[in-house]
DNA sequence: GCAGACTGTACATTTTTTGTAAATTTGTTG
DNA sequence: CAACAAATTTACAAAAAATGTACAGTCTGC
């Protein structure tokens, strides 16, 4: 799950915008200055930063221009009052991603949240299609086919699939599985991924019981490999 | 290189715009108001236009559907301040190809741009009009036929249908329509989207509790097929 | 104030996910 | 190489989640 770090020096709005995110299934890091916000930017690379344009010693202004100087790519949603400053003059120079004027409707300001992280989700995507023995999958349109002929799959199931390939060649633990698939907020304690795995195999491979590409490394986890 | 011209009264954006366009190797193009950026476009051909909604005399909006009107299928990619949020469905309708609201990233900003020309380079454009099944789409026109006959759809009906169309083949969460359908601002909470769903395919589909083109993708969102 | 469009809600229905227990496989050890 | 323990697979039923849909309330433009 995405990690997010918020900067804001007003105690109430602060934890206001940690307990939603958390809500939400975020990790959610904080912070209520500048400096702190630095550290820990560099120390826990969150996924996306909500950064307050007016912070007491160095401004939201300030850090998101170092950082962008420092060449970090992670997107920085800007809060600002409305009386701030001429909009404009901070989109376009700050190398903020979004914005939000306080006060803020906490619905828009998720909104905008999700919206940021597909984005950069999206771009850095693995190939949205794969092929392996007589499978293609597009990850992208939720597809599957053998030889040609589609297959049903679920939601788990591509998540799981997913993290596999991404790291193709690389034994994964359940742990890791329960932990990018399931999230750390339900932890399902029994042989749910085994179960989720099996169904891939049945679906995917040409004869389940000896599976070839979705591979049993014992004791440890499973494995994908391509051929 | 490809050639961009934009259309924006704001020196300073205007400024800014035409730098970063000019280090990322485009030619750029420049107008202060409509008149003049209808005549270079006239005479330069340009690969993309970047036209600011809010324009002295001739609006962003009107030079749009001239020159759309005239069948120029060059893609524009629309600047609108927040405040005219309500207007970007407008803004599309009329045959914008995308659009930024102010203030943005020069990132983001960046990022569409190249998305856009890529677009026009890679395959052709998205088509007025749209036939699948016994059903024809015209999103210019704003009328929809079904065996010829005439099915009245709303506002939110053919966003929606346009937002799927355009991604045919993926599949769009509920969430990717209500940023794009709905806007930030308002964020409906509960099923909205379903409902719409269903209006679409009680309209559309043949047999709506079965449906083929507007398919649902569960746990994730809709996805459009064309046959 | 009316008509049409949009949104929220409740409940039925469908689909997916999870837990369990028995069967099977794998690895280890004598 | 047999026997045993540990780990995994499988099938299936129960539980949970997501979706479809009808309807009612609300909003908007005329």
């Amino acid at each position: 799950m995405s990690k997010v770090l918020v900067i804001e020096d007003d105690a109430a709005i602060l934890r206001g915008l940690a307990d939603n995110l958390k809500f939400e299934g975020y990790e959610v890091l904080t912070a209520v200055e500048g400096e702190t916000g630095y550290k820990l930017q560099k120390a826990q690379k969150p996924d996306l930063i909500i950064l307050d344009l007016m912070l007491p010693r160095m401004s939201g202004l300030e850090l998101c221009q170092k950082l962008r100087g420092e060449g970090v790519q992670t997107p920085i949603l800007m809060l600002t009052a409305r009386s701030e400053e001429s909009d404009r003059v901070i989109g376009l120079d700050l190398g903020a991603d979004d914005y939000v004027t306080k006060p803020f409707s906490i619905r828009e300001l998720m909104a905008r949240v999700r919206a940021l992280l597909r984005r950069i989700h999206s771009t850095a995507e693995l190939p949205g299609q794969l092929r392996f023995g007589d499978v293609e999958v597009d990850f992208r349109r939720y597809i599957a086919r053998r030889c040609g002929k589609l297959v049903e799959m679920t939601r788990k199931e591509f998540a799981t699939l997913r993290l596999l390939v991404a790291r193709a060649g690389e034994v994964v633990t359940r742990d890791e599985l329960l932990n990018e698939v399931w999230g750390f907020e339900s932890y399902p304690i029994s042989r749910t991924v085994d179960n989720h795995i099996a169904g891939l195999r049945a679906k995917l491979e040409r004869d389940p019981a000896r599976p070839v590409h979705i591979r049993t490394v014992h004791g440890v986890g499973y494995k994908f490999v391509q051929s």
